[in-house]
DNA sequence: AGATATTTGTTCGTATGTATC
DNA sequence: GGATACATACGAACAAATATC
């Protein structure tokens, strides 16, 4: 029930899902460079259509929270890098 | 023609629809707060789904070179103005 | 090398909701 | 109320990149 979604909320689904994984994240339960489940479980998990689990990924992506390797899957994005030099 | 997309080209049509707004915009041929073309406009004249421009839409205003409004429309990102104060 | 499976990326068509005119 | 315009969401299919066998 990690990511559930209440389809009767005016809340939109992809926003709510992005607020659980911001949580989840927040929380500790990823760590940097972790993956995420894929969109096909984040899909199961929640009901969702992969576009919708996409857009929350895509919002996250934005806020610099998370990156996506195509093929590969999704990742927590470690903390900055010391600058090179 | 103006925003006409090649569906034989490897670059996606989302992105080539975002190049062709972003030159017309450079090319000055929207001003600061003109409105762009509705969605509708855009699916008429380029044959992509709605969908699909939209994703072109969202690039550009990520970029922060346009913005939208609901029931209005899209508009071009007028100059930064004096920050407060 | 090749086949297969997994995972993200792109795109369509459609329907419905929300906001504005 | 009606027309227009952007927003959300579904289901489906296929492409592209990667991983595994």
């Amino acid at each position: 029930m990690e990511f559930e979604i209440d389809f009767r909320s005016k809340t939109p689904s992809y926003q709510q899902l992005a607020g659980k994984i911001r949580q989840a994240i927040a929380a500790g339960q990823y760590a940097a460079d972790d993956k995420l489940p894929s969109l096909k479980r984040f899909t199961q998990e929640t009901g969702l259509a992969q576009g919708t689990v996409q857009k929350a990924i895509k919002l996250l992506e934005a806020e610099g929270l998370i990156y996506t390797v195509n093929g590969r899957g999704t990742f927590v994005t470690g903390p900055p890098r010391s600058l090179s030099a």
